[in-house]
DNA sequence: GGTCCTGTGTCCGCCACCGCACAGACGATC
DNA sequence: GATCGTCTGTGCGGTGGCGGACACAGGACC
């Protein structure tokens, strides 16, 4: 196992009380997750769950006809896979990576026994679950009742808090999909903003200037996502990042285990 | 507790097993549902979940501005009230009854304690929230890519299903505010499945005449819907309809353990 | 039988977004 | 530095659904 300079992790990991911890660890494996990476058809019952460190996964539904709409974005804040535990193995949504990065991940059938055996493990993945189901809400009102504008604010927000830093690799050709719309919409959709100096927009690398006016211009929905998870998931939130400094330092936290659980 | 002369029950509770049966039974109470009771307001705690018998439960999204959208279906297939054992008790979503019957409720943290004691139940209870999930899923991308007379059909279907019979009771100004629509598309929708003889519609009562041809003209997303519902929950689906005249019958199986638990 | 209310049919201007197409610009590659 | 592929800006006709309005019909109620 390996974990590279990540000045982040987990939350969820992180917000594991001690015991279940030390047990997980053996089942954590550290891998790479390349942007457009697949992690699970629909349909299928995937073989591993998936913990994004510093990776942004998008659910995806992939219609007959080619078009496609996004579900739910998974960060660092949750896990990629809840249907493991849930019961139903398969979803009918795909799981791509959107933003590449790392992530660490556990066999499906270890979540489940893991999932079925300890209390305070199930209640925060049912909590995480519950704040997915949120942003699914959310997303299907703000779908029939914003503009284009608006729903991309939403989203730029929505990814750049599960973000390490500013800079979002998305081409307008991505982002239209995700969003179910077209590429030209989201070109002016992105011009306008550009102009109005809240991002820098530039062959796939789209950056952050001014977050506070990007909330101003979004709708309702993204406060109410965000807040639904600073509700249900408050111990794994705002506690976030570790200074790379003090990571730098040799000391006995620099373990996995320290890393991972606060 | 009273029962009447209802032929159909809550397949949820059908497919508990004997063993917690006997436990809930002093649990459950029997309720009429009038069209438009509020079952939850978003952000409360409710006291009480539901399981439908003959009432059918929306859960609907309502905006600042009240915009509102239907976010899913609930019928005597499920309950109303996942955020209780999902951990988060409130959701950001009002409950609504959009046709009048009855149902079951028990107290919120009954089944919350049931939840968390007995693992079969708990499976249960997981399983109906994630085919509550993927109705959301397809609610969502339905709402982007369709066109309204087939997201029309599909929501005459679901409601079919969950209902008793072929008649609906619900006006368009109704089903317009569930859909996220405007009253007149609603009308020109349903005008176009009147001149097909798919439907009679008058005032308010809504007559499905030709089901097969309602899934004709729906889009895909019904039939995903449905068969997920059907992958999920195969022991409760089907076996549905208990034989009136049976019921009639008095015998030891006329009892409410007997109607409520297959 | 008259009156009122609710629910339905219809119309019209409007606009956001669609689908498609094409050109220009940037960056990688050789 | 020439070439090519990718990404972005832009234009244009078409259209589905919006918002708001009005007229009419069926029931309910007095």
């Amino acid at each position: 196992m390996h974990l590279g300079e990540e000045s982040v992790r987990n939350h969820l990991l992180s917000a594991l009380s001690p015991a279940p911890c030390v047990r997980w660890l053996a089942m954590l494996e550290h891998v790479r997750m390349p942007l457009g990476q697949v992690l699970c058809e629909p349909g299928d019952s995937p073989d591993y769950v998936y913990f994004p460190i510093t990776a942004i996964v998008s659910l995806l539904y992939v219609m007959c006809d080619g078009a496609s709409a996004e579900i739910a974005v998974v960060g660092n804040e949750g896990l990629v896979g809840v249907s493991v535990f849930m019961g139903g193995e398969s979803t009918p949504a795909r799981a791509m990576v959107k933003s590449a990065g790392t992530a660490y991940r556990m066999r499906s059938v270890l979540l489940k026994a893991e999932f079925d055996r300890l209390g305070p493990a199930r209640q925060l993945l049912l909590k995480f679950t519950q704040a997915l189901l949120t942003q699914m809400t959310q997303t299907l009102v703000c779908n029939r009742h914003h503009s284009l504008a608006e729903q991309l604010c939403r989203w730029l927000l929505l990814s750049l808090d599960r973000l390490n830093g500013d800079v979002l690799l998305m081409t307008q050709e991505l982002i239209a999909n995700m969003l179910g719309v077209r590429r030209g919409g989201i070109t002016e959709g992105a011009l306008k903003l550009q102009r109005e100096g809240l991002i820098v927009y530039a062959r796939g690398h789209i950056t952050v200037l001014d977050r506070r006016g990007l909330e101003r211009r979004s709708c309702e929905c993204y406060e109410v996502v965000k807040r639904e998870y600073d509700r249900l998931l408050p111990d794994i939130r705002g506690q976030a990042v570790v200074d790379p400094a003090a990571l730098g330092a040799r000391s006995p936290e620099r373990s996995l285990a320290a890393q991972i659980y606060r």
